[in-house]
Parts: structure tokens; C-alpha cells; sequence
RNA sequence: GGAGGCGUAGCUCAGCUGGAUAGAGCAUCGCCCUUCUAAGGCGACGGUCACAGGUUCGAAUCCUGUCGCCUUCACCA
């Protein structure tokens, strides 16, 4: 049982027996370290049920405790905090009946109900870049957050394969391609494309600048380059299922997901299930009829289709254009009943997605919402900030991107420049070697990306390297590989209990002061603080991880790993390990340090980041 | 103009449902490898928590207003 949950529950019976009063929850937070204590209990938080002086009923409540609570060896009190002292025994007991298992934290799912967690969700006409990076990483590891907290999860994205862009970098390749493939070029099928992509734009902007020198308004240049209305053509082909165009749409998509695929693996991310535009905006359609047969949209007399959200302080909102064709919304309807009509143990959706979507999100929510489906209250929108550039937002147009692949081959790269100029390596073959330098380099972007607040918008200098020292994956990694170290060199059994009674002897020699009750309270043994405050806060971790999922905020369980990591560093500077000469304090210490490891691993993979045994 | 987000040390960020003297890392300057990996540890320096009011025993945190930056309000996605 949780420490909190435990005093809460005295500090209430405290107070009815010493002031006779009913309250609903004690406020308790860790006692900071100036001041002696494991736990605080925040007396001014009482005030509204007990009238009086808080050093006064601090003191009482601390009275009683001591008296009460086995677990309570001693207090203080400063002006209205509560400090409380927890025996040992109750640390120690936590460490050896609470987190033996592998999964410590872990909650197993309890029912059959599952998140659907989206994300990615790319177009097809270009490589990803940092900007979806981030996207992956934060929807990957919200995903393993969910999951770990106690829910099933389905891993999905809406894959944007269709549509006036994809129909641009498809005329692009047949007007200057001269039949080039990834296998002809050597290119990433995504790169190849987004290539043509870009040319496209090139000489888009060629043909605005000719119609300009013969006298044509630039306004009314951009819709009529050749280039442009050619493009139109080829979607208006596309949507009438054109043979030659619908091949060559499939073959180019084809290399795309190909060159993704390779991406995907290198970021070490997945998906349970895959959706496509292209197959779901015909049911958004569908729904828009019945939205309009129900009144939950209009029809305005050019025949487009909207839905009026102004009594939800909103405004008018198009759902389908007068010509009947589709519009974003429409797809995100008809991909949103899909999934459901596909998973009916989906019971709330997560959709991460850049925050300059906010008002789309909302709207789309609210129109499901009226449309009347149940699951439309369980809709979240994990929006994030953006990854700018020094000089400004990415455009991928204008070849201002930092591309996903060439980051991450950079990472890999400076990983191993460090190494080798470390060399601490000796005994590792050439592919062992490659494989770490991934790890590290990996290790040190995502948790670059995920330390951070999803909301807040992220800066990044292509030309300052990420950093490998202080609150930095590599600085984790390198804690979990040192204690590998250190069990790879312990040549002693460290499987057991140092507190069963096989041992008691030896520790009752060195058993905690005197206000423990021995009898109550057996096997106590003398904490050093450093190991305390290891212990303290491996036991938050289920808390991270709930308060993670909570809020879907990977940041917190980077947070909350670093300071493990930090008290941890400490703790192994102090205090020796393998070079205690007491057994049972080494055996103990050591299995303290294999818990730590396990736990940056444990946490670690709800980042995506795996953890290294050298480096 | 309407709506939303952000603003904490020179830089990058923590700060949970309001709680004690606002914490880390980087950078700068000192120490610590004949003990288990120095990608480490210890210390120093560094703050008007954008600003002004309000609520409260108590505000970086909640409310209001002002300023600054960003996003959005398309028959684009």
C-alpha cells in the first residue's frame, strides 16, 4: 500500500479523535531535503475543518501518530508542516514484496476497452521531416504510456494519399521524370517523390513569372499556369478512376511507403492498424447525408453542405463543397466511424496532431458529438507545438526541412565520434560498435524531443548539436550501463531477502534507534540517507506513469527518469558498492542498483528508447 | 477583429490537483579518477517567475486586464 494512502487515513482518524471533525483528504507532499523527514503533511490544508494554531494541531497529529502508527518513528513541525519520519522497515519491506516483478508499475489491463491512438498521419508526396518527428515520437510513446497504465491500445494513422498535392508530384515525374525509379536512382522512394514534388513547384513558379512578363495579374497567374490546371485535371482523372492514372497514383504511393518504411523502422515506431484517406471519404459523405437529414447540417443553395456551430461560440463550418466533392472534414468523419465500425472495444480516440489544429480538432469533435455518437466524448486532441527553425517555420516546398532520415543518420554519427574518442569499447565487433552508436545516438533525439512539454513549441539549431551531457538520454543510458557493469562483476548470489531471518542476526546488530518497537517492527536495518532517497523515488514511479497517461505527457516519465538517474549518480559516488564489506549492505545495494536499472529500462520503453549494457 | 496557446537564470527546460528559502542541465569558474565506466560527482556564480491588479492564512500555479511571440478563423490538407 501507498505511504500516502496509509497516513491519509490516520491524519483522518487523528482528527476525529482529537478534534472530533470529519475532512475529506490530508495534503501531503515529500518533505523537502533541508528538513528531516520522508513525508509532510500540510497542516494549513486542515484549517478549514479545525479552527486553531497549525504548529499546535501539527504537533498533536504528530503525537498521535507515533503513537498510533507502527510505521511512524518520529516528527517535527515547522510552522504549518508536518514532518513526518517512516521506519525503514516499511522502505525496505516496499522494495522486497512491491518491485521484484519485471514490470513494476505496469498495470495490466482490467477490461477489453481500447484507446485508438493516431498518429503520423503523413502525405505521400514527401519525405518526413523533424516536424513529424516529433509527431511519432510523442504519439509512439503516449501510445506505451496508455498501455502501461492500465488500457489496451491500437496504434493507428490516417495515411493522406490523395488530393491535389499527391496529383503534383505525380505530373511532376511524368513531365521531367524520364522514367526514374528508386531502383534506377538509388533513392528512398519518398525522396525520389518529394523531389518531384518540389520541381513541381519550381516550375509552377516559372510559369507564374512568364505569365506576369506578358502582362497577367499575379493573382490571376497562379490559376492559370498550364502546370496547375494540368494538375487538376489529373485529380479530377484520379476521382473518375482513370486506368493510367490510378497506376501510376499506386506505383508512386508504392515508393513512398516504402521509403516510410524504412523511416519508421529506423525511429522505431509501429502501427496496429493503417487507414487511407482515399478509402474513407466516401462514408464521411455517407454521414454527411445523415447529418442532413437529421438537421445537424444544412444544404445553402449552391449546394455545399455545412454545419452551423455559432450557438457553440464557433463559427459556420463547410462539410462538403458544392460540387459534392470532399472536403478534410469529411474525411475525418468518415475515418473517425470507421475505426469504431472496425474495433467496437474503441471507446476513446487520441488524435496527435500540430496544434495549429486546434480549431479543426474542436469542430470535428463537436460535429461528432451532434451527430450522436456516444465514443465522440472520449475524443482528445494531443496537440503539439512545433519544431521551428532559427529562421523559422519548415516548409517543405522551399526545401527548408531538416529531413527525419538525414537527423537521424547525423545523431548515429556524432554517437560515434564520442565513443571512439572515449574508447571504452575494446572487446566489441564492428557491428556490436554500429548497433550502440545507433542506440545512443537515437537515445539522445528522442529524449531531446520528449523531455520537453508536447504543447511547447521546440527551437531547433541544425547547427548546435544535441547534447550528450547532463538531462540527456545518453547521460541515462550511461547510468543503466554502469550498472550493468556492476552486476556483470558481482560474483556473489544477490537473489534474496537480506531481511529473512536466515540473516537476522547479523542485522540485528546494527537494527535502527530506539523508538521502534522491535517486536513489531523486526529486520530493521540501518538506511544510509543515499539509499533512502533511491528507494523514495523508485516508489513513485507507478504515480509517473499514471500522471503520464493522465495527461498525455511523455515528458513526465523523462522527468521523473532523470531524477532516479540523478539520485541514483549520487548515490554511487557516496557509497561503495561491490567494495562494502558488509555482505548484506552489498548484496543489498546491489540489488538496490539492479532495480534502478530496471526501472530506466522499464521507463525507457515508454519513451522508445532502448538502453545499452556498455557504452 | 473573434478564438486558442505560450512567456520561469545568458541559453534549453522542470515545477503534480495553490504550500516551506522557485529547481535542473548547458555555458562560466573552482575542486574529485592507486573504489565499482569522469557521457559521472561536489561546489560557486546566475531570478522583479512578462507586467499590473484581484481571490487566499499562502500564488510561478487560480481569476481579470495590459504587453510580447505563435497559431487559427478557406469550397487547402
Amino acid at each position: 500500500m501507498n505511504i500516502k494512502d496509509l497516513l491519509q487515513n490516520s491524519v483522518k482518524k487523528a482528527v476525529k479523535q482529537l478534534f472530533d471533525k470529519e475532512i475529506e483528504t490530508a495534503d501531503f507532499q515529500a518533505t523537502r531535503k533541508e528538513f528531516e523527514g520522508d513525508i509532510t503533511l500540510v497542516v494549513f490544508s486542515l484549517l478549514r475543518y479545525v479552527k486553531g494554531n497549525p504548529v499546535q494541531i501539527g504537533t498533536q497529529i504528530g503525537d498521535f501518530l507515533v503513537e498510533n502508527e507502527k510505521l511512524v518513528t518520529k516528527y517535527n513541525v515547522v510552522k504549518g508542516f508536518l514532518n513526518i519520519s517512516i521506519a525503514n522497515s516499511y522502505h525496505l519491506d516496499e522494495f522486497y514484496t512491491a518491485f521484484p516483478s519485471t514490470d513494476f508499475g505496469f498495470q495490466k489491463a482490467e477490461s477489453d476497452t481500447a484507446t485508438m491512438v493516431e498518429y503520423s498521419s503523413p502525405n505521400t508526396n514527401k519525405p518526413l521531416h523533424l516536424g513529424h518527428v516529433r509527431n511519432n515520437l510523442l504519439g509512439y510513446s503516449v501510445a506505451e504510456i496508455i498501455k502501461a497504465a492500465g488500457k489496451k491500445v491500437i496504434k493507428t494513422q490516417i495515411i493522406n494519399d490523395r488530393g491535389i498535392h499527391i496529383c503534383k508530384s505525380m505530373l511532376a515525374w511524368q513531365r521531367f521524370g524520364n522514367g526514374e525509379t528508386p531502383e534506377s536512382t538509388g533513392l528512398k522512394g519518398d525522396k525520389l517523390v518529394g523531389n518531384y514534388y518540389v520541381k513541381f513547384d519550381k516550375e509552377y513558379k516559372k510559369e507564374i513569372a512568364n505569365l506576369k512578363d506578358n502582362g497577367i495579374a499575379e493573382a490571376d497567374a497562379k490559376k492559370q499556369a498550364p502546370l496547375l490546371l494540368e494538375a487538376q485535371q489529373m485529380l479530377q482523372k484520379w476521382e473518375a478512376g482513370d486506368e493510367a492514372t490510378v497506376k501510376l497514383w499506386s506505383t508512386m504511393n508504392q515508393w513512398v511507403y516504402d521509403g516510410f518504411g524504412i523511416t519508421y523502422k529506423a525511429m522505431g515506431v509501429d502501427f496496429d492498424a493503417l487507414y487511407y484517406e482515399s478509402k474513407t471519404y466516401l462514408l464521411g459523405k455517407e454521414f454527411v447525408s445523415e447529418g442532413l437529414a437529421s438537421d445537424v447540417f444544412y444544404k445553402k443553395e449552391d449546394g455545399s453542405v455545412w454545419c452551423d456551430l455559432t450557438t457553440d461560440g464557433l463559427d459556420e463550418k463547410i462539410v462538403l463543397r458544392s460540387d459534392g466533392t470532399a472536403v478534410y472534414m469529411t474525411q475525418d468523419i468518415g475515418t473517425a466511424i470507421q475505426r469504431i465500425k472496425d474495433y467496437p472495444n474503441v471507446n476513446s480516440m487520441v488524435y496527435t496532431v500540430g496544434n495549429e489544429q486546434d480549431y479543426h480538432f474542436k469542430v470535428l469533435f463537436l460535429i461528432l458529438k451532434k451527430l450522436g455518437f456516444e465514443w465522440a466524448e472520449n475524443l482528445f486532441h494531443l496537440s503539439y507545438g512545433m519544431v521551428d527553425l532559427p529562421e523559422g517555420k519548415m516548409k517543405s516546398r522551399e526545401g527548408t526541412v531538416v529531413d527525419a532520415d538525414d537527423l537521424m543518420a547525423e545523431m548515429t554519427n556524432t554517437a560515434r565520434d564520442i565513443s571512439e574518442e572515449l574508447g571504452k569499447l575494446d572487446g566489441y565487433s564492428t557491428k556490436e560498435k554500429e548497433r550502440l552508436y545507433k542506440t545512443i545516438g537515437m537515445g539522445a533525439l528522442k529524449y531531446y524531443i520528449l523531455k520537453v512539454d508536447p504543447k511547447k513549441r521546440i527551437l531547433f539549431d541544425p547547427k548546435e548539436s544535441i547534447d550528450f551531457n547532463g538531462n540527456t538520454g545518453p547521460f541515462i543510458q550511461y547510468t543503466y550501463a554502469r550498472i550493468q557493469s556492476i552486476l556483470r562483476k558481482a560474483d556473489f548470489d544477490y537473489s534474496f531477502n537480506v531481511l529473512d531471518s536466515a540473516r537476522t542476526d547479523t542485522l540485528k546488530t546494527r537494527s535502527d534507534n530506539g523508538n521502534v518497537n522491535s517486536n513489531e517492527v523486526k529486520n530493521v536495518f540501518e538506511l544510509h540517507d543515499k539509499e533512502k532517497s533511491v528507494l523514495k523515488q523508485l516508489a513513485e514511479f507507478p504515480d509517473a506513469i499514471q500522471l503520464a497517461a493522465k495527461n498525455y505527457s511523455p515528458a513526465i516519465i523523462a522527468n521523473y527518469t532523470y531524477d532516479l538517474v540523478k539520485v541514483y549518480n549520487t548515490f554511487y559516488q557516496t557509497v561503495p558498492i561491490l567494495g562494502c564489506e558488509d555482505l548484506d549492505i552489498k548484496i543489498f545495494r546491489t540489488q538496490l542498483s539492479q532495480k534502478v536499472a530496471d526501472t530506466i529500462k522499464l521507463a525507457f520503453e515508454l519513451l522508445g528508447i532502448s538502453v545499452p549494457e556498455r557504452m
